[in-house]
DNA sequence: CTGGGTGCAAACCCTTTGCAATTCG
DNA sequence: CGAATTGCAAAGGGTTTGCACCCAG
């Protein structure tokens, strides 16, 4: 199962360096977008197919954000982010009580190979007063 | 803000009730399906504007399961869920640490109002090993 | 009566797929 | 050479929306 013949080729090369240099989570049309401004000319289909097999080969890892299917590079330090509901603006968090508790809960009913999805959101003190727009 | 003008129709209360029969989590889809299958002639539109005012309302819940949109009739007590890449079951969890935490953070960096979304998948112990079908 | 709610169906968005040309090995 | 891969564009599945009619208040 885990000996899927791959051909190497250059798309499937530049899906996986721009997945790499991208910050965090991209969805896979960012990603073609973001391709195609640095002069690439792969296709989107050939996108969603590189970040499927990428994500196959335990590469990439993809979680549903809102509808769309966000990918992000398998990084060995992964962390979350808090974002301003107003601005987006983030902020880097390291998890590392929250890492441990999945893991946990995840073991205490069972569970192997947890994998998690944590988001916060919330307003930042630049918007915070007011509130209402 | 808060206080939103809503009318209250037979229709709305048909999904309510539906969603409230319903066992555990359903997708709009399955939902209109069932209250179709009910008798109910609403319409697949209007189940889900039903759905997403009653979760504005807070009185359904709301996750994304593999593409769909899954709502839950209102939860009592704010919780998570574990659920299994394989099968989908689902373990209902109370995270009261990490919710510490994340109103932690989030005052931390200065965020004000923080809203979490934390999802926890893993494989679940029947189907632990094998893994391949 | 008034304005939100409803229904139908078309519009949308993201993602997948068929098929012929192409490229890796 | 043969098989995996690519690209285009159309198909597909789920969700949202425009618009005209209807009902609760």
């Amino acid at each position: 199962m885990t000996d899927v013949r791959r051909r190497s080729t250059k798309q499937r090369e530049a899906v996986r360096e721009a997945l790499d240099a991208a910050d965090g989570f991209v969805s896979a049309q960012s990603l073609h977008a973001a391709m195609r401004d640095a002069g690439s000319t792969v296709g989107l289909a050939t996108v969603y197919r590189a970040l499927a097999t990428l994500e196959q080969d335990g590469a990439a890892d993809a979680v549903q954000h809102d509808g769309e299917t966000v990918f992000r590079a398998c990084t060995p330090t992964h962390h979350h982010h808090l974002i301003c509901r107003e601005c987006g603006r983030t902020v880097e968090l390291e998890a590392d009580p929250v890492e441990a508790w999945t893991r946990e809960v995840a073991a205490r009913h069972g569970y192997t190979d947890p994998h998690h999805t944590i988001e916060i959101t919330g307003i930042c003190d630049r918007h915070a007063s007011g509130g209402a727009a």
